[in-house]
DNA sequence: GCTCCTAATTGAACGTTGTTCAATTAATCT
DNA sequence: AGATTAATTGAACAACGTTCAATTAGGAGC
């Protein structure tokens, strides 16, 4: 059983260590190193996601797109549910990249975290099925995610919480829950949002919605008298 | 092709018009007429669902929980998505009533809206799994929702804009606006918490969170200065 | 009571799915 | 050059959703 491989974020090529390990630069048969292989599924199954509008990949699917068999995508992947984990990392790693870049410290807080759900309401419609992938959930319950996974998340409610935070000082298990509460209600709204399941008449209103429940979540931060 | 067979949304007998349809009584082969199947079929659809704790059930598990063969159920239902979708409206339905039965006209619109806020969050963890298929894409998105199941969420929807139209008089539109923007909250909350994705630490915080969610926005309800 | 008719039900079959694994192939080491 | 090692294949498997000709049993007509 090919466990889980290494997280491989984004070929960031920090080879610190050093390197007495020779099948690195070995490349057996083909043109196409194990590391390489990794990076070619992930980036094909993103493609296929993207270019065919749905989740519903195959294995098969998957091998014709890079050129392999569908028995080369288990010498390096547990199984499909893998594949997807690690797709889903990508994405994560793309979204937290898409609200970095909506903050503007300069910025009240309020505006931060306005600009930032309307970000995460726009990347989920420019990668719905992506963003449908990350949640629906393919590990037996049983087991939880990888590590670098649940880094992942907690960089991302990282930064929410530091505008918050900037609003005013609470303690952190305050912060805590409020940073959850708010981003859960923004997903919410995004959620809805690419399923059509929002049954909103004509215009597309979500913006505005996300915009509401921030600014009213917010404008009463933190919560008087629970 | 057998498509979507009406609503059925539960036996409740208004036979009004007259009853001339021979077919309605004949019980051909076995002892189920259509529509003692068509429940039949659903009601062990749930069963299945609650009991192996998945989405994942399949067409012969479904034939075997009700002593017919998988060819059946294609009889009265187009595929096991159609089936679903009849599955789905009955939870949803379920949780319409949940939600009814949490309003005490007698307390304020701010407790009632928590308390169905809470009564959500409930439904979705006591049924999780039907919950979870109830948000499951299962169309593809060409083909919109049948109308039974448009009108019951406009119910549940209606349930709420109730609730804020106590609050405050504000123009439909906005209260359409907010009403949705309240509740895909809420729905984030509760997707989240079921799916194990709210990565909180240790105590269930959900219902804590539900309510600071709900109480902010009421409280700030209507938004001034848009 | 017998026969026809009709529709419910079956069960075998089809194509596709995820996954496995013995066999094969090619790159490296000695 | 030959041995070693591992990547890659392709055939196979069980399980899936779905279809459909064949079969069956009830009700209607005589």
């Amino acid at each position: 059983m090919a466990t889980c491989s290494p997280p491989v974020v984004v070929s960031h090529s920090d080879n610190i260590e050093s390197a007495d390990n020779k099948e690195d630069r070995v490349a057996r048969r083909s043109d196409h190193t194990k590391e390489e292989l990794i990076d070619l599924v992930i980036d094909g199954t993103m493609l296929l996601i993207e270019e065919k509008q749905t989740v519903k990949i195959t294995a098969r699917d998957i091998a014709k797109q890079i050129g392999y068999t569908p028995g080369t995508l288990y010498t390096h992947f547990a199984n499909l549910d893998d594949i997807f984990l690690h797709v889903n990392a990508r994405s994560l790693l793309q979204l937290r990249e898409r609200l970095e870049s909506n903050i503007d410290n300069s910025d009240s807080p309020q505006q931060v975290l306005v600009n930032m759900g309307l970000a995460y309401l726009d990347f989920a419609r420019e990668h719905k099925y992506r963003f449908q992938a990350m949640f629906t959930p393919r590990l037996p319950e049983s087991v939880d995610p990888p590590e670098y996974l649940q880094n992942e998340i907690d960089q991302l409610f990282g930064l929410l919480s530091e505008q918050l935070k900037r609003l005013e000082e609470v303690d952190e298990s305050q912060l805590e829950l409020g940073t959850r509460a708010l981003w859960s209600g923004v997903h919410g709204v995004a959620s809805l949002a690419i399923a059509d399941q929002l049954f909103t008449p004509r215009p597309r209103l979500e913006r505005n919605m996300v915009e509401t429940l921030v600014r009213q979540f917010v404008d009463g931060w933190p919560p008087q008298g629970l």
